[in-house]
DNA sequence: CCGACCCGTTGCAAAAAATGCAACGCCACA
DNA sequence: TGTGGCGTTGCATTTTTTGCAACGGGTCGG
């Protein structure tokens, strides 16, 4: 939308912080760019950003005013949207941020399942921990969350909300894989690789085992769900991951137990949105496909 | 605004219905005006409006992007205002719509005083009968409403609501002047002076007679109730207004007596806004100011 | 049935706005 | 005390927008 370019360019600089590099990143002189930026300022009748030596970063007023334009553009794209639904066609941009344990197999699947449905609704899929997810959708970046324990909870819409029961993985060959069920004792007992502390696996882990007296004490902490999977496949260490980011390998190697429910409750899987925000069609729509796939696949909601 | 100035034409073009107009509103050509909007379509995406032989009609997709912009526009207000606030400076505007009764009294001695605390505060005041006041509101064309007695209640968010009872006026030598309360079979059985059917104590009037299987039959009918105030003193008829409409002359010409509670209940006067919409800094501090007026001058909420 | 009229639209030249380039003054830092 | 990055400004140039005139199509009244 050309007519708002001054609020794109604002937003470059904001995040840029200084007018040459911002320059450099929209392609034009950094001389149009302050002659923009000045213009807009007089006509808006207060400063947006605090001039600094070395640069500059966004005033108050330059904050209220970034919001109103992250505002506009998803009212705008809602509109869009719904325009496009009159006209008959099925399209738009959906954007989410979603936790690790979405990427292996329930987001991919499902997402492909949709576009052969809709084939023009194109996809943001971001990772992000429980705390920036929350920011993504306050910032209007993303539309949509689907995020495991978010940590809190204003500004944030529950669409659908299912419980996840915390799962150790281990090589098939683990002592502890002739169990059905795990308890948490045990399974501190053993060595473990375990999530680092910005994750809902880990915040669980270690509340439970606060309960108990002990403690998470993992030989290998990591970021990342994926290299706990495939590391437990090398050395016999028990790792955590909720069921929806598991699925057993064809070639039965790696095998998850539940851990009881005496030990630790089942965690919480949200899908969510900011907010009374109205989300643009497309958004909605996959929403609420996905909130009925997340209750017909993965149980009643715990909390009613 | 200028990067909304495309928004000002598109409302133009659909306010006018034809785009030469238009344009002469505008104060530019009708080719630019053409151009302008189907570049705007192009990027768009959608025609936004009907090609009609004689002119041209908003389509749906056009009633959604001008409903977009009136959004867009009050966002950006709220902004500026909350800008202004910052800045340290108590400036805006507030944009009233209200019922007749309000215009001689009421709101000229308190918007003058709130203007006297903050100079820099502008007012806009629009007349509008109780179903038109709504419309105003929900096209953002107002920011508040004063009505006596709204139909629909849908879209609009009561702020402050006091009761008001209807009375007679007449003046000082008419016979009924000397009755401290009028019953309503009184007032139908003298020659009166009535507001038309689009006003609220016509309204109330109406059903009231109608209960007590009598009709409202008014020599004259009119849609002034300053020409109805200043009728009653050249005949002896009664006329029919709320008290915060009127004041007793110096000279004790113009006498006014409530009509009692047994024959008719009192109506609602009602301040409020567009349901959920946050206004503009200066309309929401002056709402609340109206509101703390009513309170304390007219006395409790009769709904609570 | 046809001419007058109003409509939206388009080609083209003029006017206006935005941009790039170069230079200036400023401040931090070495 | 120089050096390099910063925001800003004057001026020539380019790009965009506008006004003018004309075209084709539709309605309406004589």
């Amino acid at each position: 939308m050309k007519h708002l370019q001054t609020f794109r360019l604002i937003e470059a600089v904001a995040r840029a912080g200084s007018m040459r590099r911002a320059a450099e990143d929209m392609n034009i002189t950094a001389s149009a760019l302050n002659r923009r930026i000045r213009g807009f300022e007089s006509e808006f009748g207060s400063e947006l950003f605090e001039r600094l030596p070395g640069g500059v970063r966004l005033n108050p007023a330059g904050e209220l005013l970034l919001h109103h334009y992250r505002a506009t553009l998803s009212d705008l794209a809602r509109v869009q949207g719904q325009v496009a639904d009159l006209t008959g066609e099925r399209r738009g941009h959906v954007s989410l941020a979603c936790s690790q344990a979405l990427l292996p197999y329930f987001l991919p699947e499902h997402i492909a399942t949709y576009r052969t449905e809709h084939p023009r609704v194109t996809f943001s899929v971001k990772v992000r921990d429980r705390a920036e997810a929350e920011q993504e959708l306050a910032s209007y970046a993303s539309d949509l969350a689907l995020v495991f324990e978010p940590i809190y909870l204003v500004d944030f819409e529950v669409i659908q909300i299912v419980p996840q029961t915390v799962h150790a993985v281990m090589a098939a060959s683990h002592p502890l894989a002739q169990k059905a069920e795990l308890r948490l004792r045990e399974c501190l007992d053993a060595p473990h690789i375990a999530p680092s502390a910005q994750y809902g696996v880990r915040h669980l882990l270690d509340f439970a085992a606060r309960k108990g007296s002990r403690q998470v004490s993992p030989v290998i902490e990591t970021e990342s769900f994926e290299y706990m999977r495939n590391y437990v496949l090398h050395e016999q260490l028990l790792g955590f991951q909720i069921p929806i980011g598991l699925q057993a390998p064809a070639d039965g190697s790696l095998v998850f137990r539940p851990i009881s429910a005496r030990d630790m409750p089942a965690g919480s899987l949200i899908l969510g949105q900011r907010r009374g925000r109205s989300l643009p069609v497309a958004s909605a729509r996959f929403a609420l496909r996905l909130a009925a796939i997340l209750k017909t696949q993965y149980g009643a909601d715990p909390t009613g």
